[in-house]
DNA sequence: TTGATAACTCAATTGGTTTGACTTAATCCT
DNA sequence: AGGATTAAGTCAAACCAATTGAGTTATCAA
């Protein structure tokens, strides 16, 4: 019997907080909005909503905006969020480099940074890290009580004991909790996720996804990964390590391959190197793709149909609002790869009544899963839930 | 922008319902249970987990099992479920019949009925359904005040409006709201669900899933079916017509084909009758696999593959507990068939410290999904969200 | 027998939402 | 112009349910 303990119970304090959630989360999503409205679409009174935006407005998260004009009634006083009132600070460790990144409550970017390193062990990263939160508070002049917590990224897979066998890429992490190390050592509430995970959330806070609620999200890292979320919270899988789409047989030339042997900047760089460029960028990439290298166009070529394959499962099993594809590729790249994709045809999401389109570009370069990791505390103070830690 | 609004505020007794449904919850999988440890694992205080349990106990849905023997302190009096204290009512639509069962709290089956029709229109079927619901409960000596709610399988896709170009292959139930049309018809709370996604639930109330929280639940019913189920809830997509993967790509015999013309009860049928065996009923499949008939074999030869190549996918996406095989086939089969199939080997699941085996045969037989239909009702009061509509 | 331990209860407190009566500000209608 | 209507919002009291802290009871261990 696996002892998961149940979620934990309600009481006054967890439903405000919840409530809080609620109220901003509708702000961000319809934008200024007034009491009424909000409580309407909440379930909640009018009381309970102005209570609420009393407190939200005193501790400086809401300001007024303005008033509604026409209609019958009073008109409405509107209230937005102060996107400076609170952030969220990213991290992304990686073998060679820990890469950090500071967004706001609107999503927006305040800071990024990297830090090349020699070697990624706990000793070495976490006060690395410290110094480069210091930092990165200092350059945006964010008082540390406008923070509302840390999101880590690093590759998987993640500590639910014991996963011997497969061990993680990033030595000297095999077994650490990072979850505990790194609020220790930020006194933050943190979030652990992998790259596409992360990554996805980025959309949602601030990318193309904004608005949609359940998509899945093909993230071009080393490999590929996938994020799937589902009304606003990222699933994990039983063991945390879902999403990898990587291993998947895709069709390539008559065979079935695995997608990151076809799909991935692997496959990519592989390919180019095999042809004697060697593409370490995303610049790079960007010129190659640019100047239509033909090592890069039989790779598009082979890549295509693989997608096309692994986006016909995703919609048939998961029946998002949308597929998203983003990650460490030329946004030229992306572009174009939406395009050429071919969708098809035998799937559920081929409706008639679609307001969007089936496949999008996400946001692309090298940092989108350090901003991730920073989107996922975003995104939890916006889409509250009663299982949530803070 | 999608108006989906959000989920309601917490209040009070919002958050007494999810509290109690909380305690049920944990006193269902872990059996009697004292009120210390139902507070230590719901995050709950004692006393608010007492005064719960003297309600429920009030109320007739717990009963003091006994006490604790050993250990230090004063013993605790635990209290366990009285499964016969609510019931669900399930309803199947079929084009050609009416089925409904009876399952109670402890997921026992107490009654279980088939009307053939000539016609499913939703005018012929709602007074037969009122009927039948009649006729289970006189049956079952159950007062209709103990009945906790009605779970409805239909053929998708489902009613999110306009589905256009899709319609249902229930005749006349185009654009119908089914949840409020049997919501008005039994006076009861209504869940719409599709077939895998029902059995999949009477697993878990019942069945091979007891105990899991995520899982993946292939259903054999015509096609194939694919349920999905994240920390106890089911996924339904943004449109509610997730677990389409019937018609993925799967590898047979070089080619690539959707995997509801490989691996089908459709799929075996036409084989069989292609070779001059007419195979109506589970009964038939059932002689046809005892006696090792050549078609039968071959269709096995082609599924295994098949689903393997189904559940490599389903592993590698979505992390499960398990992957589970169940429906409307031959229990020997389903056995036959987790033995048979092949399990990947470059999957996530495929992990040194399993407990559970990776692949399970889940109930057998033409009623699954009727009665997991009722068995969505008992999900719900057993595994508390926010959102619930009750 | 006594002390430690744990389960449980009682009564008061606390936190947060709802309810209902009232105020304010706009448009609509005559 | 002026009253009716409509909607947003406030105030204070009532209400609901969880927590807190002190006290009781039952068992084991020394």
């Amino acid at each position: 019997m696996s002892l998961l303990h149940s979620p934990p119970g309600s009481n006054a304090e967890r439903s405000r907080a919840y409530n809080r959630g609620l109220v901003l989360g509708h702000v961000r999503r319809a934008g200024a909005s007034g009491r009424a409205e909000i409580a309407r679409a909440s379930g909640l009174s009018t009381q309970a909503v102005s209570n609420i935006i009393g407190e939200l407005v005193a501790e400086g998260w809401l300001y007024q905006a303005g008033r509604r004009k026409g209609g019958r009634g009073q008109p409405a006083a509107t209230y937005a969020i102060d996107g400076k009132a609170g952030v969220a600070f990213g991290i992304e460790l990686r073998p060679d480099a820990v890469l950090c990144a500071v967004i706001d409550l609107d999503g927006q970017t305040l800071h990024t940074a990297r830090t090349a390193v020699s070697r990624a062990a706990p000793e070495h990263v976490k006060p690395l890290v410290q110094t480069l939160f210091d930092t990165a508070l200092a350059e945006t002049g964010t008082p540390r009580a406008r923070v509302l917590g840390a999101g880590v990224v690093m590759p998987g897979p993640f500590g639910r004991t014991g996963v011997s066998g497969l061990s993680t890429e990033l030595p000297g992490w095999d077994g650490i909790d990072a979850e505990a190390l790194f609020a220790e050592a930020l006194c933050l509430p943190v979030t652990v996720e992998n790259d596409a995970n992360a990554a996805a959330m980025f959309e949602r806070v601030s990318g193309v996804a904004t608005g949609l609620s359940s998509y899945a999200y093909l993230y071009f890292g080393t490999g590929i990964g996938l994020g799937l979320v589902s009304d606003g919270v990222l699933l994990r899988g039983a063991f945390g390590n879902a999403g990898e789409i990587g291993h998947i047989p895709a069709p390539y030339q008559g065979t079935l391959r695995p997608l990151e042997e076809i799909a991935s900047r692997m496959a990519l760089t592989a390919r180019l190197r095999g042809s004697g460029e060697a593409a370490e960028t995303v610049a790079d990439l960007e010129r190659l793709f640019g100047e239509r290298h033909p090592a890069m166009m039989a790779w598009i070529e082979g890549a295509c149909p693989a997608l096309s394959h692994a986006i016909h499962i995703l919609e048939n099993i998961y029946d998002p609002e949308a597929v998203i594809i983003g990650g460490a590729l030329p946004a030229s790249l992306l572009e174009h790869l939406t395009r050429t994709i071919e969708l098809p045809a035998a799937s559920i999401s081929n409706r008639e009544d679609r307001t969007r389109p089936r496949l999008l570009a996400g946001t692309a370069g090298r940092m989108t899963a350090t901003l991730g990791a920073a989107a996922l505390v975003i995104n939890q103070t916006l889409t509250p839930s009663l299982a949530l830690s803070t």
